[in-house]
Parts: C-alpha cells; structure tokens; sequence
DNA sequence: ACTTAAAGGAAAATTATTTTCCTTTAATAA
DNA sequence: TTATTAAAGGAAAATAATTTTCCTTTAAGT
C-alpha cells in the first residue's frame, strides 16, 4: 500500500483530499483523461469543481509528478511519471498499456541520420487489444 | 509543380482556391497547425473565416488526404499524409522534421512482449535541432 | 448558360480550459 | 492545542478552441 499523503509532499504539494484522491485514481487505473478523473472524484466529492481537476492536473504536470500522453484521436490522458517507455493504445476500446522498449537502435538511426540532439522519445502503438481480438 | 487542382480531386474534395491555398502551403511549410494556416490564408483571403480552416481540415483528415500529428506541450499540427515516418521536434524554437526510421525490431519486441495485434506507431523525437544548439 | 449540391463566411452555439474571487483548510509556529 | 497564513477548493465568470447554423456564393456537371 503506497503512501500517497507523503508522496504528495515529496513533490511539493500541499496535500489535500482531493489531491489524494487524484493520486489514488491514476494508480489505480493507470491512465485517466480530466473526464474521467472528474466523474470519479464526483463520487468521493459531491461538490467538487472541474476546475479543481484541472487545477491539480497542472500543478503535478509542472512539479513533474504527472505527464499528459497524447495520443491519436482520443483526449489526452495523464499518468504518474514513471520511467520512460510506450504506450499501446486499442482503436476499438480505447485501452492503454504501458510498454517498455529498447529503442536504443532507433536514437542511433536518428542521430545518425539527422542534424538534431534527441533527448526524449515519444512512441504511441496502435492496435488491436486482445479482448477486442475476440 | 505538384497540381493540387487534380490532387485534391482525386481525394473526392470540390476544389476551391481556399483548399488550394491550404494545401500549397502545407506542401510548402511542412507541418502547420490551425493558426499557422489562418494567418497565411488570410493574407491570400482577407475574409476568409477560421471556420473555413476548420471545416477544410477536418473534411481532409476525413478523406485521409492530412493527418494531425499530436507533440507534446505542443498545439497539434497538420501535415499532408505520407509514408509513415516519424517527427523530430526542437524543444527549443518548435522546429518540426520528419523522418524515416527503421522501427521494425521496435515492433517486434512489442509484439513478443505484449498481446497486442500491432498496426501503428506514433513516433515523436524531441530534442534540440542544429541552429538551436548554436 | 442552368441547375444543384457543396463550400464559404459571419455569427451563434458548444465545448474545453483558465481565471477570479471569496471561503475553507492544511501546514506551522506559538 | 490554538492562532496565523498561504495555499487550495468551489462557483461563477472569462477566455479559448472548435463546431454548427444559416444564408450567400460558387464549382461541377449538365
């Protein structure tokens, strides 16, 4: 069982339920766009304001405990930040799995055959999901 | 000279100078996003309504004649569709480039590692292009 | 040239996101 | 503990982004 309370303050921010709740909800499900986390946190705060939601997805965005994934057409999700790896996402039900890769070959193939410093890799697969294989 | 009169009709789409507008200007800058084209467009059309813009542009993403490419931190931005390929995209002044990479290992371990029937990557570099390393 | 379905433009409507402003609360120090 | 205060929450307004409506214009095919 993680401590979310102390993780919140090890990022700097002041920890509230709602803050907690958000942590909570990511953990659990992995990725989650503002819809998403606004219906859930409904659930445990009757009152609480989309603006909230947004509020505190930019506040861990900028203290980089949160990252926005962008992923072809859908909504952006966000996730707790974890060591760098791709995402697999499922065109018929939307599913999204983390992956890790070696993408090593590719950053050379790229630094070798352009001009540019490559220091982050973004990679969205697409596909089908084994459920949706039937 | 590319004729985009016989391009866009052969994507099905009524050729307008409007649409001849966009597309000689993606053609000729790469990778746009939907300010970029309404303030060349509207140097070429002094009324030409954003709604144009919008309605042309999602009517070619729905001919698969452009595609929105999504960049992180970034407003999406349009390109005319080709090969897939991949972007390198400067941190430092947003310069977009596309490139050709070999990402089938890639695609292999992710096949192997996940139970995913894998039919599209999304690939984006982020890092700093020659002028911006001065 | 004539007809018509589709495209353009202006404005309104909708949706998404941010900001404001006031109230409440977490953090901390007495 | 209680008192202080800076930051967070919530409601509503403001702003931004995108889509829709509705009427006029125009491209495409007789």
């Amino acid at each position: 069982m993680t401590n979310y309370t102390s993780l919140l303050k090890d990022y700097n921010l002041k920890v509230t339920p709602q803050r907690v709740a958000i942590v909570e909800e990511l953990s659990l499900n992995g990725h989650m766009n503002i819809d998403d986390l606004y219906k859930k946190l409904l659930a445990k705060f009757p009152s609480i304001s989309l603006a909230t939601i947004y509020k505190n997805v930019n506040a861990m965005i900028e203290k980089v405990f949160l990252s926005e994934v962008k992923i072809p057409n859908t909504k952006s999700v966000f996730e707790l930040v974890k060591n760098e790896h791709a995402h697999l996402v499922c065109s018929s039900c939307g599913s999204i799995e983390d992956i890790n890769l070696n993408v090593q070959s590719v950053l050379e193939e790229a630094s070798q055959a352009s001009a540019f410093t490559i220091d982050s890799t973004n990679l969205v697969l697409g596909g089908l999901c084994p459920n949706c294989k039937k």
